[in-house]
DNA sequence: AGCGTCCGCGCAACCGATTGCACAAGTGAC
DNA sequence: GTCACTTGTGCAATCGGTTGCGCGGACGCT
């Protein structure tokens, strides 16, 4: 197999072969009405023989618009994240755009960097997910009508900055901790606490939201139990802290988590579902093949990704700012938050003692 | 907070604001050494204060090096994707690359599009990773000294294609499954199956490499059930085929199908690892947190992705093509392949009909 | 004073495609 | 034969940096 020539193929030596100038040949790849239908064919012919590829650094230097989108997230080896990608590099690519995926690490450093490329780049539009970076910092560089914030919250603001009220793209996190409270408040469960990483806006946003809910059901105060930064990989701490004083059902952060402290459960004496009930958020894969199945929250994220796209490509098309939107979520009851009375050994907790209003974005 | 003016700030702008030429200006910003202290000082303080970005079309028209890389898998939502795609990026960012991904989803059409994309952006390099298309379909248009195949095999060739021999970056999949059968007998088991998905160069290899150290160990024929295409989501056809005349043990194509079907043999009479052991391929998180826990093998996708970046830019940097090369796996022993003798129940296996002789990358 | 060097800087060409405007050829009307 | 128009093409400027080459002035030496 020949290598190719050193040098690439300019739309001059397509122009060249088709005898006519580089501006002819220029409209006739694009299909301007103007140009010959002959014409047209011999330039085709011509490109096609060359095999010529326009140099799109050239192209976009002279249109302004460069046809390139930027995904800011903080991590790739995720499987939300993983998901939001994989829906905004599907969008992006059936409106033919690339895609320029950086990964932040909740690192303000990184994400500057990023943004810097992506401007340097000139990207027609960014997208940021879950970023450590307030807002301001953001806009010093890039016009707000090219961005996309995906995230829950902003992480705490400098005094005086305020949250865009625009452009911003969320899961329903809130309605979902609503949701997943009144489940399980709805299967029997009394004694509720709620387990999360402590730090993150995220975090703050979903357990007020859970707290809010337990308060509004007549139930008391959630009990908090911090995981820490470090909750993932090692929940060793939580779980013992559970074991010490078990609640009748934990609501976690999300998914990741929540199956992270099921396998430390493993090294207690409590059993899930037998002695505590389970829950997480986000709907992970794997949440759906664990032992027991997981209660979850399914967040969705593929299309939390998509749209992202979708926002970016339509305002930056009309010019104008679009509003902010909220995914729906939606509750998978697993086998982590089984009824009360199935449960073995201990007596159910009275449900009618405290009536309960359930309402709920969808279920079944 | 004000909007940023429209008109992006030029190279021309800062020359004007420090006084000097265009030239100067370039030369200032990056360090040029003919440059003078005071000049250079003042170009730097211009630059700040516009806060201007340089234009990377402009430079790399002009540079023919965009700094860019290119990297297409099949799937981003995906644990082992994903860890490449991290590991990718990282590696990239830390030299300065920006990285355009995209995802072929297994269809060559996709597979093109994207190529084509990272041509017309004129990245600096392309890593293929687990893709569909012929490598002479893809050096069709790229050179070859900008290409890295990730991948343990290539998918059927045309007749007349060969392979490259070079500019190839894959797994130790041959020694993986060589190691994996190596333990499951080392272990006492004698029935040995190999669940794959029957499809792609991949499970051919792995498949392959299994049979093979089976028969060298003096254990007859593999034993191959097919999971098919839809296996990973629906693993039942294979579940019931080996409920129906269960081996000793099962070793699986990847983790994502071993888990699945972990989840799938709980709806038959069969008990992992009571009545059959099993084994997975990847080292998905995943497998660490299942019940039990999943023997596998580790595959070191974040330093295949890292690996992938260097031999790119160290290759088109010296200009010589660099050779293939095959990343270590190691053996990572769970609860699902415990030794036969402490199964109860049913008599343990004879393990010394069959001396056997192991070896393997590292195990501990 | 005359001459050779070195330093710091600017002119202008260039990268590859797009596009406003003008021009040439062809057609039809008068 | 001339004018008004349409249709198809080409010239040249432009996008925003980079870089080869050359020029002017300061400095040191004879």
């Amino acid at each position: 197999m020949r290598r190719q020539p050193e040098r690439r193929v300019r739309l001059a030596d397509v122009a060249r072969l088709a005898e006519t100038s580089e501006a002819t040949a220029s409209r006739a790849l694009k299909d301007d009405p103007r140009i010959g239908e002959a014409t047209r064919a011999a330039v085709r012919a011509a490109a096609h023989k060359l095999g010529y590829v326009p140099n799109a650094a050239a192209r976009s230097l002279r249109a302004k618009r460069t046809h390139i989108l930027g995904l800011l997230l903080d991590e790739l080896a995720d499987p939300v994240h993983g998901k939001v990608a994989a829906g905004f590099e599907e969008a992006a690519a059936s409106r033919g755009f690339a895609v320029f995926m950086m990964t932040g690490l909740h690192d303000a450093d990184r994400e500057q960097r990023a943004l810097r490329t992506f401007l340097e780049h000139r990207a027609d539009g960014v997208v940021l997910a879950s970023c450590v970076s307030e807002p301001s910092d953001v806009f010093r560089y890039v016009s707000q009508e090219r961005v996309v914030f995906v995230q829950p919250d902003y992480p705490s603001l400098a005094d005086g900055a305020e949250p865009p009220d625009h452009g911003v793209l969320r899961s329903d996190d809130v309605g979902g901790f609503t949701t997943a409270i009144e489940h399980v408040v709805e299967q029997g469960y009394r004694r509720i606490a709620y387990v999360g990483p402590g730090v993150g806006a995220s975090d703050a946003v979903r357990r007020a939201a859970a707290a809010e809910t337990l308060e509004r059901l007549g139930l008391g105060t959630m009990r908090f139990v911090d995981s820490g930064p470090n909750g993932w990989r090692d929940p060793s701490m939580a779980a013992e802290q559970l074991a010490s004083d078990p609640p009748d059902a934990v609501v976690c952060y999300d998914d990741k988590l929540a199956m992270a402290l099921l396998d430390a459960l493993r090294s207690t004496r409590l059993d899930v579902p037998g002695d505590l009930a389970l829950m997480g958020f986000d709907g992970i894969p794997a949440a759906r093949q664990s032992r027991p199945r997981l209660t979850t929250v399914d967040v969705p994220s593929v299309e939390i990704g998509r749209r992202a796209v979708e926002m970016l490509v339509d305002s930056t098309k009309e010019g104008k700012p679009r509003p902010s939107e909220v995914m729906p979520v939606r509750l998978i009851v697993g086998e982590t938050t089984p009824p009360v009375r199935t449960r073995g050994g201990r007596p159910s907790l009275a449900r009618d003692a405290h009536p309960v209003a359930v309402r709920g974005e969808s279920r079944r």
